[in-house]
DNA sequence: AGCTCATGGTTGACAATGCAACTAGATGCG
DNA sequence: CGCATCTAGTTGCATTGTCAACCATGAGCT
């Protein structure tokens, strides 16, 4: 188990080092399972309680954070992991909902501000109860702080491997914010 | 470590307690994020190298370490975390790639079974390549094995505890295994 | 100004998936 | 045996998301 801090050799060179041996992949595969099954999980009480999706759900909660509970919507996209099509089309729906307007962009007229509605900020308000009870009962509850600790400090150098390799893809411009 | 073994007081009423706060909720944040981005980013290089999806690799992974190099459709729906339907439609486009044959199940005429061909096997083969090495640069390299062991049990122990609750959604049979 | 090119957002075509309805075979009961 | 019911798998339809093509607008250059 403890062996391959050693990591040796080859730096730049893809030269494949031996495969990660199926012992090795125990945090891997409890990784992938576990977020399978718990986003499913909190996916379904979150639709059945208030017919909300996580990701709508998601998108409310960064628009409702953000200074005056409005997002162009590229950065609304590069929040909630979604592409610009995809925004695009979440916001028609909590538009639909009345949970959203859009709004030009006063700065860029090619822009779109999106803005959390006061209904929308309602009804993130009650989903979140059930969410966050949800993530709680099943996460918070079951990881100690320390294994949070430890979690949150390596799944963010994981992340953050990620985002500084963006070479061959461009598939997550995370450009301007404000 | 483990204090909460508990869950104590509310068995049926959903009287919350606290709503974790902002900062409690580092580490589901990076768990998010982190599988978001880096499933995406695998999913891609396989895409890219190998024609194949998260899907269908880890589809024809489950058929390759099975007895037999064979499953019953709804095993193999279980084992991939996809619907019936799913799979049915999975299977059908890995048989249409010449990458698994469905045979009708000779105890159960209903049934039918999935087996992975040679093709199937050497197609694994060279997709494990890529994806396993894409799993140890992004994670196994940049988590240690003391992590990876703490992220291990935590997320095998909120995993388990999901499938212990199936009781509301019965959403995640976890039936037959062998 | 006028051109060219990059950028923000939307739209069309399409892929993947789930749910519900359906079919065919199993299972249990009278 | 014959019927009711359950189960395995597939199919129709709706949903959600992507990519690529497409405006419209901003930005830089001449």
């Amino acid at each position: 188990m403890t062996s391959q801090t050693t990591t040796p050799t080859e730096a730049a060179a893809p030269a494949r080092r031996a495969a990660p041996d199926d012992s090795q992949l125990g945090a891997w595969r409890a990784f992938l399972q576990t977020h399978a099954r718990l986003l499913h999980r909190l996916d379904e009480e979150l639709q059945a309680a208030h017919g909300l999706s996580l990701a709508e759900y998601d998108a409310l909660l960064q628009l409702a954070a953000a200074p005056d509970r409005r997002l162009r919507m590229s950065v609304l996209a590069d929040r909630v992991l979604l592409s610009r099509s995809g925004i695009t089309r979440l916001v028609d729906r909590l538009v639909a909902d009345g949970m959203v307007q859009r709004y030009p962009c006063s700065s860029d007229a090619r822009g779109s501000m999106a803005v959390i509605t006061a209904q929308g900020v309602n009804r993130l308000r009650t989903a979140s109860r059930t969410h966050l009870d949800g993530v709680r009962r099943f996460f918070l509850d079951v990881v100690s702080a320390d294994e949070q600790d430890v979690i949150e400090q390596a799944l963010q150098r994981v992340s953050d491997g990620l985002v500084g390799r963006l070479g061959e893809d461009g598939a997550c411009p995370s450009m301007a914010d404000a």
